[in-house]
Parts: structure tokens; C-alpha cells; sequence
DNA sequence: GGAATCTTCACCCCTAGGGGTGGAACGTAC
DNA sequence: GTACGTTCCACCCCTAGGGGTGAAGATTCC
């Protein structure tokens, strides 16, 4: 039985990975985790979804493991280029677990890991399960129409949403073209709007690039 | 003493009217309306501000107008234009007042308007008494720079702001440029989010323009 | 096997939006 | 009288964003 702690701004999408693990909850025990604060019960795997979140965010990575309370850190993301997985292990990761595997291989993977066997799984496969919540998903929002637009309400660009997801601009826009399309918006300003009212709201509010104004959050 | 109802979505809108009448409380005395229920107290006078909202709002002057409880409705705006004044006096109001009188000028206006003398008070002046507060205003917004603001943060293109606020595309991109630079954001998106962390979201969303989705709100 | 769905990307076209410049009228403060 | 701020508008320029089309690979379902 190891103790995970599951890391992402949307609420719904840590919902959604508990409730995937819950199947296993005779092997795992999904527990709370305070980052902002170095008390509490310790975790043997602080298990980090990438979810809307700048892939292979060092600052973020690195931060986890060198949390007193944690005692691994893996990351869960779609991307799985060599790149972004050395870039999470040099900053301190011990796993590295694509979305596409399915819930019986992550916990396989997060057992293994815990007890030190560095492991990456990273399977080709684009659409094994459909596991897992996000933000949008009972309005028919697929994965990645659900990212880029996370993004979009963090207020991102196309082109920075290309960069922080690892796609091409001509990517984004057509998960911008089609998430419009399922959400029945013509412009960013209503696709924002919609966004905030479907929980597309981030619990923290990540700085990826710098404010222009210390005095306001934006 | 009359009793007058303040009218408009934006709360700070309607606590800066309420704060600009008290010093006539001896003669104004504001209350509360619930225009989602029919009964409770009658108002002498329901004050319609139209701050962010669509010029010559037919529909919302003759719902005031229409309800029971109000006695006579005032619309408060800065638009004089003929049209706009003899528009709203056909859909019900009892008169039509414009944001460049004085305070003590609009306490006469109300008084006189419920002792049923018509009267239109229109002045051409534009920066007579800054009274009155809006949202964005402690951030250094001016009222239109606000105005425009709040109807972007409604989901408006710059056209439909313009139309609805009855000015020119090009001075609609002009309080654009200067909000933003006030406000220190350099897209719509930003604008947008900062508006709904500093007060922008009306408390209630008026559907100006057909909703697409009927299962959504945007 | 074919259709549907998801992910990923390319290319074309056009305008909505944002940056700039300038100006006029009015009111207020020094 | 001058300077400044607010409101309002014009015009120039350019690209960010949004609409379209097409294609390929993988998986699942009928």
C-alpha cells in the first residue's frame, strides 16, 4: 500500500485521476498533500499531472522533490518526447508515466517506482482508455480540446499555447476551431467566459511568464 | 421623500449612486428592489443607470415600467441623443436624466419627475462633477474606459460595443487601447480576466444577443 | 472492412483586434 | 492663458485569431 498524492490546478481533473485510481485503492491510497505548507503526513509519490501545466516544468518538478514530504515524484503527461522525460528526471523525478496507459498499468508503475525501480512507460498508443476527468468533459470536450482551452483561460496566446503544450500553432488552432464548435462560442472572450463558468479555473494561479504589474493578478 | 430603487448590474455602480444620494437623504430615500419577485415594497421612482448596458434598452425600461411596484421610471444615462430619450419615454419611462448633471440637480430631476412634471435634463456638459463610482475606478478607469471594459468583459466584439454604447468603432478602440494600457494587459483575454477579478461581472447576465446554446451560459 | 473518433499537422483566406498618429471640444486647475 | 484630462473620432498599419480545406496514423465499434 503506498500513498500518493495527486498534484494539478483543476480540481476536476485530480478528481477524476483519484477516482480512476480508486479501483485500486487496495494498493494505493490517494492522500492530500499541502504544498504550501512543509507539515503534514509525507507521501511516497507525489504523482503530477501535466494537465494545462507547462510540459516539463522544471520550477514545478523540482519544487516537488525537494519537498521534505515527498518522497518521489512522477510525472503523468501525454507528452513522452526523450526531451521532456530526461529534462523531469534531471530535476529531480523518479517516473515519468504517459496518459495513454491504463489505470491497472499506472498503479504497476507507481508501485514500481516507489520501491525503486526507475520506470517509463511511455506507450505509442493515442486512445487506449478513456479514463480519467477534466474540465468539460461532460460537455464533450476531448482531452486536448480541453487543454488548449485551460490554456486559453489562463489567458495564453495560440503561439504560447503551442509552446507550453508541445504542438504546432496549426495544432492549437484546430482544437481552438473545434472545442468553439462543442461549445457553441465564436470568439476567445466567450470561450474564456465559458471556460470560467465550467471549471476551467485553475486553483492556483501559476505564473508562467512575468506579470507586467506586481500590483494585480491577472 | 421619495423612495427611489437603484437599477443597474454592477454593484459598484449602484453603491457609488447610492452614496452620491446620501447627501439629499433627506429628501431621497434609496431601496431595494427585487425585481425577481412581485411583491414587497413600491418604489417611487426605479433609477435605471445604463452603464454597460445596451442604449435605449426597450425591453428593460418597459419591464420596470410595467411592474407594480415601481411608480415611475427614470433613465439615468449619458446618452441624450432624441432618439434614445424619445425611444425610452414610448417604452414607459417617466423621464430621462443625464450622467452630466450635478447631484443635487438629479435630487431636484427625481423630485420633480415623481410630482409628475416631465422633465428631460440634458446637458451638454461632460465632466461636470466626477461622482458616482464604477468598477475599475479606485485602478484609475475612467467612466467610458470602464464602460467599454465592462461590455468587452461581457463577451461584446468592439463592434457590438460600439453599437451598443452608441459610439464610433474608432472610440471604442481608443478607450481600448487606453484601459489596457491603465490596467497594464495587452490582450482581450487579459482585460477579460482581469475585469472579472476587479468587479466587471455584472451580478446579473443580460442576454442582449441570442444565446446559441440554450444548455449553457456564456 | 468501413465508419467514427481522436490526435496531429499543413495550407489558404480574411478580418477582428491592437498598436500607432493626429485632432477637436469642453472643463478644471494653476 | 496654458496645461492637462476626458470624451469622441479619423486614419494608417499589421498580425493574431478564426473560418475553411485536406491528410495521416491509431483505436474502437458495427
Amino acid at each position: 500500500m503506498i500513498s500518493v498524492a495527486l498534484i494539478n490546478d483543476y480540481e476536476v481533473v485530480v478528481r477524476g485521476l483519484a477516482s480512476m485510481l480508486h479501483a485500486y485503492s487496495d494498493r494505493i491510497e490517494v492522500v492530500e498533500l499541502d504544498l504550501n505548507r512543509q507539515v503534514g503526513n509525507s507521501v511516497d509519490v507525489a504523482l503530477y499531472d501535466t494537465f494545462a501545466s507547462p510540459q516539463g516544468d522544471r520550477d514545478r518538478v523540482k519544487s516537488l522533490a525537494s519537498n521534505p514530504l515527498v518522497a518521489k515524484v512522477v510525472v503523468y503527461s501525454w507528452n513522452t518526447d526523450d526531451d521532456l522525460v530526461h529534462a523531469a528526471l534531471a530535476n529531480g523525478a523518479a517516473g515519468y508515466i504517459s496518459k495513454g496507459v491504463s489505470a491497472r498499468e499506472l498503479t504497476a508503475a507507481l508501485e514500481g517506482i516507489h520501491e525503486g525501480v526507475e520506470e517509463i512507460y511511455a506507450t505509442a498508443s493515442t486512445a487506449t482508455i478513456v479514463a480519467g476527468d477534466w474540465p468539460g468533459r461532460d460537455e464533450g470536450l476531448t482531452q486536448r480540446e480541453a487543454e488548449v482551452l485551460a490554456l486559453i483561460t489562463q489567458g495564453l496566446s495560440n503561439d504560447e499555447v503551442a509552446e507550453m503544450a508541445h504542438l504546432s500553432i496549426n495544432s492549437v488552432k484546430t482544437y481552438i476551431r473545434s472545442a468553439y464548435r462543442r461549445i457553441a462560442v465564436d470568439s476567445r472572450t466567450k470561450a474564456v467566459l465559458w471556460g470560467i463558468e465550467h471549471g476551467f479555473r485553475p486553483d492556483h494561479t501559476r505564473v508562467t511568464h512575468p506579470e507586467p504589474d506586481p500590483g494585480s493578478r491577472a
